[in-house]
DNA sequence: CAATCTATGTCATACTACTGACATGAGTCA
DNA sequence: TGACTCATGTCAGTAGTATGACATAGATTG
């Protein structure tokens, strides 16, 4: 076929299967999402407030892997649909910290429950020591490839 | 803060993992391609052509976990290039097999050395053991996400 | 203090991939 | 044979995200 070292084998790639993974995830979690009519990068943030509330817009898109500026974007939505609020001005420096509001709250409230299922049901074939294997080994990944070493 | 059940702990969150790792490949990927003017997917089909020579476009579109659309696309900015080329009309059926060029074969092993060394930088905290446990925790977790139950 | 660096918010623009839609070919079945 | 289902290729329109660029605030450093 082709010399040896020449091209990758994707079977036996796991990059290639993280990939299809993170695929089979995302088509998952859009389906369960669409009916809410919220996109993943939606619900992301409105997660990521629920749980640390007031986090810019910078913290919010590190949070949910997209750019600052497709962070921003988004925010004007959620405010137009009122599912969060931000000051008119920063209290401190440029940072506009973000709020939940009580619709985006019972909106949130919906999509985790729907997520949640998806969720269960990616664990289902999976023991309690795999999911911690699974974990550490994602972390280890993580790190490898931002260039980190030690797990801190 | 909130009553249990009702949100998702990201920090301890499989799936939030899994979108950690799968977006640090992507950037570390699309950083080593870019010198190449070459997107992932763009590498991707041309590795899966030189795999398996005379994939259709919808194979391709699979294989790369994009829409048959989108990868429509791509192919007609991958002939206009001169990486692949299509027959005028189908064999059998509607089904047009792509092959690879020469261009497209020289393009795709400057993009796959690129790419080695970025999948060989995720393995290198891994342990051969782990590595193993990944392919089959990861193959899990798409089955179940697929819906599917036995490991066939 | 001034200069520099870093991080942030924001706008404009471009690209990538998606959904929706349609026509066509192959296989199935009554 | 005809009706049906399924997969495919393709076009058009849309949505989500990224890149490039700019101004500004805070921290760092000489």
């Amino acid at each position: 076929m082709s010399q040896d070292g020449e091209i990758i084998h994707l079977d036996t790639s796991l990059g290639y299967r993280l990939k299809e993974a993170s695929t089979a995830l995302r088509q998952a979690m859009e389906e369960a999402l669409r009916p809410l009519g919220m996109t993943i990068t939606h619900y992301s943030c409105l997660e990521l407030l629920a749980q640390r509330p007031g986090l810019s817009n910078s913290e919010l898109a590190r949070g949910s892997f997209v750019t600052r500026q497709s962070m921003n974007v988004l925010l004007h939505t959620l405010e137009r649909e009122g599912h969060v609020t931000r000051p008119d001005e920063a209290p401190v420096g440029k940072v506009l910290p973000t709020s939940l509001t009580p619709l985006g709250r019972r909106a949130l409230e919906r999509a985790s429950a729907a997520v949640r299922g998806v969720e269960l049901r990616m664990l289902d074939g999976l023991t309690e020591t795999e999911r911690g294997d699974a974990m550490r080994i994602l972390e280890s990944m993580i790190r490898s490839l931002r260039g980190e070493s030690a797990p801190r």
